[in-house]
DNA sequence: TCCTAATCAGATTTTTTTGTCTGATTAAAT
DNA sequence: ATTTAATCAGACAAAAAAATCTGATTAGGA
């Protein structure tokens, strides 16, 4: 199966939009952030641990525990998440597996495919958070 | 960790190239391959046997047997390698994950996302293995 | 203050992907 | 024609990713 990210990123990315699109820092729970985007439970609560680690997500154990953005949604870019979860490799690796892949010994599709990474790493970077709230709250209320 | 393609996708492709960098359709066997390319050798069996049921490639078993491309190579296109062993969903699904993402109801990064994953397509299916071979045959010897 | 219920956090299991091994097949040499 | 050596092909094993389970932690009510 081709995937661009591992489903720990994509529900990562969900998740910390999920809490981006509760303004005011509220303190929500893994349990309803898995009710509301049908992700198994304890698996966003794992993923969630280690945006904790990473310093990008707060977190508050015990009874009326759960996660929240660390930061303001504006000082959050899409990247980050990425970065976080699945590291940066894919911007730089060959897109077809060739180890000794460089702008001397190129594999035949390295120039156009450099131009599309560009343009994912570059969309990536210029998203932050705060311009996705009302996207997001919709998105959610759909689902 | 982020991917685009499968380890098999990838070495699918690498193999494929290989054996059009042989043009008069000499059947090489995946031994050689396999060195060449630094990818196990039976795994790289296994996958040209993939690519065999899916009519891409040619195989002929017995000693001084090996695999060979079943069309022209300019009838090849790389995106039908990609669809014989991770198929399209890439270019249908949701990057995000968001099981419901449609027009009327996309994901925050829906819109940006389909120009980047249109032109990753359209790529991929203009290119056809001919346009390749002396790219392939310098990288190969340079691997 | 103690107990309970709800939560995060780390360990464990299952599934998928990747890689390896053994056997069936075939062409060529004897 | 028989044997042999090299190959593909399908079954098997290891590693990684995804999902689940159990235990540690904490706030709030009795």
């Amino acid at each position: 199966m081709t995937v661009i990210f591992s489903k720990k990123c994509e529900y990562g990315i969900q998740a910390v939009l999920y809490l981006a699109a509760n303004l005011d820092g509220e303190i929500i729970p893994a349990d309803e952030i898995a009710r509301k985007l049908n992700i198994p439970k304890e698996f966003v609560s794992k993923i969630l641990q280690n945006l904790t680690e990473s310093g990008l997500v707060y977190s508050k154990k015990g009874k009326s525990g759960g996660f929240a953005l660390a930061k303001k949604p504006s000082k959050i870019r899409l990247i980050d998440i990425v970065a976080a979860i699945d590291g940066l490799d894919i911007f730089n690796s060959c897109v077809l597996g060739f180890q000794h892949c460089s702008p001397d010994h190129p594999c035949p599709v390295h120039h156009n495919w450099g131009i599309l990474r560009t343009n994912a790493y570059n969309m990536l970077t210029e998203e932050t958070l705060d311009k996705f709230r009302e996207k997001t709250l919709r998105k959610v209320r759909n689902i």
